[in-house]
DNA sequence: TGACAATAATTGCGATGTTAAGTAAATCCT
DNA sequence: AGGATTTACTTAACATCGCAATTATTGTCA
């Protein structure tokens, strides 16, 4: 017979969803002002750490899907967020790189995110808060097993 | 001068973005042998735990945003997975029912989540997985606040 | 070298996410 | 009673998701 399966309110997919929209609610209050959505937030902030990168990795760390961040990049180059180049090695690759429009983007809405960052340390409590950046970091590194 | 921000690889949005990718790829690899998206499998998830629900509760335990909803159930009717019937007493309600064919959906597909859902367990341990679900919960929990 | 495979990005399509506006029905309030 | 509010859902518009197919470029190897 079919096993039972375990509660919605204990469903690991339902439990992330339902934390994704708790996150992402102040968020996007704070990037609805500055025209940005948060995939382009994500992207700015990527870029601001790690340099200059080719679109695959960009998309990987920002978790977008290649042909959403292709479509991403294009509004964020119009608005002057970024810029994008072929690479000179290999022209099959998109270097994408921030402006500084963009780090000035960013530059505006720190003390704000780190309000907001702040709220949910203080939320769950250091430790825990910690405990669950470590635990949804193995969740994300068992990707593609199984 | 602005705050600095946390990497991006301790960043709370992106971490849960990375997770949702990674738990979400054998679900969606699972459900498209049977046609249904994973979005048409928590609402038939939560219906047959709930029974018969209302459009806006079955979208906010479903995780799901009412207009995202209404497109949805538009096609689960048509496929004969859920039944919809105007509320009796109040007439702006839809209420929402799980159909014989979808409960034969999830029990088709029972064994295969049931054995996903342990193999997160098992990647994680027993306790650590507990604890993720708890964190997740006390995020959803704070949802709206600050 | 040259066909073939592999890689990086783009494009197309249908479904969903997100916000805002619209509609219908119930409720409030004097 | 009846006009203003509130509530529940739907519709509209645009962006993104997720998958598949396509294009352009590079790498492989006989």
């Amino acid at each position: 017979m079919a096993p039972k399966l375990v509660s919605t309110s204990r469903s690991l997919p339902i439990a992330l969803m339902h934390a994704r929209e708790a996150v992402m609610g102040p968020i996007r209050e704070m990037l609805g002002a500055s025209g940005v959505t948060e995939q382009q937030w994500r992207v700015l902030r990527v870029l601001e750490e790690a340099g200059a990168l080719d679109a695959s990795t960009l998309a990987q760390r920002a978790a977008l899907l290649q042909p959403s961040l292709t479509r991403i990049i294009k509004g964020m180059v119009a608005k002057g967020l970024v810029t994008q180049v072929q690479g000179e090695h290999d022209r099959r690759r998109q270097e994408v790189a921030i402006t500084d429009t963009g780090v000035a983007l960013i530059a505006a809405n720190a003390t704000r995110a780190a309000e907001i960052a702040e709220g949910w340390r203080a939320h769950l409590g250091e430790d825990r808060y910690e405990a669950l950046l470590d635990l949804l970091g193995d969740l994300a590194d068992r990707d593609g097993v199984q």
